[in-house]
DNA sequence: AGCACGCCGACT
DNA sequence: GTCGGCGTGCTC
């Protein structure tokens, strides 16, 4: 008796296929399967057995892997997130597994008991314990606990990690740790490790596709109890989640934005839910949205206010540059009281931190004669001066060219470099200080991974005195022998035409001072800015983080911005601008039939279209517009009609919707 | 996404 | 006359 298969196909489309299948060898939910589809073969997930199949329905040619590659409970996690990310459920269940193709698996070994920790840990103070209480009550409750812990840097919330994931696997659960990318390193990992031996799955993006299909399975076999990796580590496939913790929950790279679009914070909720698990949301500088859900109950609040043994905070001195003596960009990237500071840490042999938030040597080439500025072929922005390679490089499409000796347009040799990146701090520093050991880290200088991981790994040994780089020096580490942190140009950060500036901003400031006195000596971080009088840089200065989410709700609220509605972004990319511009015009007029259509839509907002602010990229012209509804429900019920016209969306040139986005340009 | 089908421009 | 450009349509 031939049974009908309901299988979701990893390609742009909504519909799920049906296909017959003899019942004999059985397939689950969950089986992949070799199905035809359009004179092609492709790969399929089983996700149901309807009792009436489309009548044209073909055979499955083969089942590529009866056993189940996920659990129900999974199935039910994938369609919230197609449903909630207008995803194709196909390409969400193919985004959450390991990419095919890896060896196949070893038998399973039979379960491993899981041990209490053998490394104990250290005395947890008083104010760790406090936290703890309500989180251990929630371990044997089990049922659906959110928690936001919002500690300062350096109050120990790693130390609330640990001893949560003991009590919960002693009650055999399992748990998830997500943390940002750059903050999954080896002194991170072999901390679980030196807790947990033998019980951990470590999951980031440098492993290869055999490598990570490893990991999975030594998830998926109970070999190991706990996950901890970037993002993707959210679909780690346990069966029985006790916590799912996410460390720097505010970090923006939770948010996948290539392929599948999603959020592993929000999703780490609504898989807690399923689970029946805790969610542990950890920072010193939440996201908006956190707080706000604190606030409003939705998740409950623990504070972490001190640094442990009551270090104190650092002191923050604003350096206000229209002050400054001396005219800034040229060669004044360091105030005289920044440079004084600098010279006191390298006498007595202590280490300093700069933040400059932007790569290069400088951001763009000026003819002085004539004004030309070299602009990328492909994308409408400046070439970025690289000075040591003497070359010209695109931050969006990798273009480079080397540095032309004249103008193209003028012929004159008066080409120069005009305003302040890394490099260019770097040259200058280290003709200010001939002595010090020096070094740079940005997304430039650490694609070769190890070269970072070495760098901060050196750092820490203090064979590096001054640090100087872009954001990524602001995140997680810990280097005790830190006492100063100076921010060269902090009105970068507030100055990006996206409304989360000013909460980028705060986050960025506060978290790179967090870097200064960790250790027996009280930190000092100097911020240099032209606009010392911002909330942003206010409320860092004084710690006071409540004061400035306070400050930001009302705005947010005031603008009907997240967490006050829903936003989704859509957007189109093509390269002839006149088409991409009449489809975006075609979206608008859409949107607005389906609002005027429907009254449960009256207060839906639709902002735009218009050009994106990066208006082409990568020989693409850009154009978007922006949907805001009260709640997620709203925004739902707007997309669902939205998706009525799935195939003029999908055909090219293709409008791409992102849901709770983060990135607007 | 692919891959076919179909309708208009410059080539042996 | 045809080869091939890419717009558009469909996939159990």
């Amino acid at each position: 008796m031939p049974t009908v298969v309901e299988v979701a196909v990893p390609l742009p489309i909504f519909q799920t296929f049906h296909y017959m299948h003899e019942t004999p060898p059985s397939l689950h939910k969950g089986s992949c399967v070799l199905v035809k589809f359009k004179n092609r073969i492709l790969r399929g997930y089983v996700v149901g057995f309807p009792k009436v199949g489309f009548s044209g329905a073909q055979s499955i040619i083969s089942i590529a892997d009866p056993q189940p590659l996920f659990s129900e409970k999974m199935l039910a996690f994938f369609q919230w997130i197609a449903n909630h990310y207008a995803a194709p459920l196909g390409e969400v269940i193919k985004g959450a597994l390991p990419a095919y193709g890896a060896k196949k698996p070893r038998p399973p070994q039979a379960g491993v008991s899981q041990r209490l920790s053998v490394n104990r840990p250290d005395r947890l103070t008083e104010a760790q314990r406090a936290v703890l209480a309500p989180l251990r009550a929630a371990a044997g409750s089990k049922v659906f606990s959110p928690f936001l812990l919002h500690g300062v840097t350096g109050s120990g919330k790693t130390e609330i990690y640990l001893t949560l994931i003991e009590e919960v696997l002693q009650s055999q659960r399992q748990a998830i740790v997500l943390v940002p990318e750059i903050s999954l390193t080896p002194q991170l990992v072999s901390r679980f490790e030196d807790r947990f031996p033998a019980k951990i799955a470590v999951l980031h993006s440098r492993l290869t596709a055999s490598q990570r299909y490893h990991e999975w399975l030594k998830i998926r076999q109970g070999r190991v109890f706990i996950a901890i990796g970037a993002r993707s580590a959210i679909f780690a496939p346990f069966e029985n989640i006790g916590v799912i913790i996410v460390d720097e929950e505010h970090d923006t790279s939770f948010k996948q934005e290539e392929r599948l679009r999603y959020h592993a914070r929000d999703l780490a909720l609504v898989r807690g839910q399923l689970e029946n698990a805790i969610v542990l949301l950890g920072s010193a500088t939440p996201s908006l949205e956190s707080f706000y859900n604190s606030r409003i109950g939705k998740i409950n609040y623990l504070n972490l206010p001190e640094r442990i043994d009551r270090k104190p905070l650092p002191t923050v001195e604003l350096i206000d540059l229209k002050k400054s003596p001396h005219e800034f960009g040229q060669d004044t990237l360091f105030s005289d009281r920044l440079l004084q500071c600098l010279t006191e840490r390298l006498d007595q042999r202590q280490q300093s931190i700069l933040l400059l938030n932007r790569r290069g040597y400088a951001p763009f080439l000026l003819c002085q004669t004539c004004g030309w500025v070299p602009r990328c072929s492909h994308c409408a922005v400046a070439l970025t001066v690289y000075s040591r390679i003497q070359k010209l490089m695109c931050h969006h499409c990798a273009h480079t060219l080397k540095i032309p000796a004249t103008c193209t347009d003028c012929h004159s040799s008066k080409l120069f470099p005009i305003g302040i990146g890394t490099e260019k701090a770097e040259t200058f520093l280290k003709n200010i200080f001939p002595m010090a050991r020096i070094a740079r880290v940005d997304k430039t200088t650490t694609q070769k991974y190890q070269a970072m991981e070495k760098i901060f790994y050196d750092f820490s040994e203090q064979k590096i005195d001054i640090l100087i780089g872009t954001q990524m020096v602001a995140k997680g580490h810990d280097f005790p022998n830190v006492t100063l942190v100076g921010v060269l140009l902090a009105d970068i950060s507030l100055n990006i035409p996206d409304f989360r500036s000013p909460e980028r901003a705060f986050q960025l400031l506060t978290q790179v001072a967090g870097r200064a006195g960790r250790g027996d000596e009280k930190g000092h971080v100097i911020i240099q800015t032209f606009n010392p009088q911002h909330y942003s840089i206010q409320y860092a200065q004084t710690h006071d983080t409540l004061g400035f989410y306070q400050t930001e709700l009302l705005q947010r609220k005031e603008l009907r911005y997240p967490p006050f509605s829903k936003i989704v972004h859509l957007k189109v990319g093509y390269p002839n601008e006149l088409t991409a511009l009449k489809k975006m015009r075609w979206l608008s007029t859409l949107c607005h039939q389906i609002k005027q259509q429907h009254a449960e839509h009256a207060h839906i907002e639709l902002l735009g279209p218009s050009a994106a602010p990066l208006s082409k990229i990568k020989n693409k012209y850009r154009f978007h517009m922006l949907l805001k509804a009260p709640s997620h429900k709203d925004m739902r019920a707007f997309l669902h009609h939205l998706s009525d016209h799935e195939k003029e969306l999908y055909a090219p040139p293709r409008i791409q919707i992102d849901v709770d986005p983060l990135n607007l340009l």
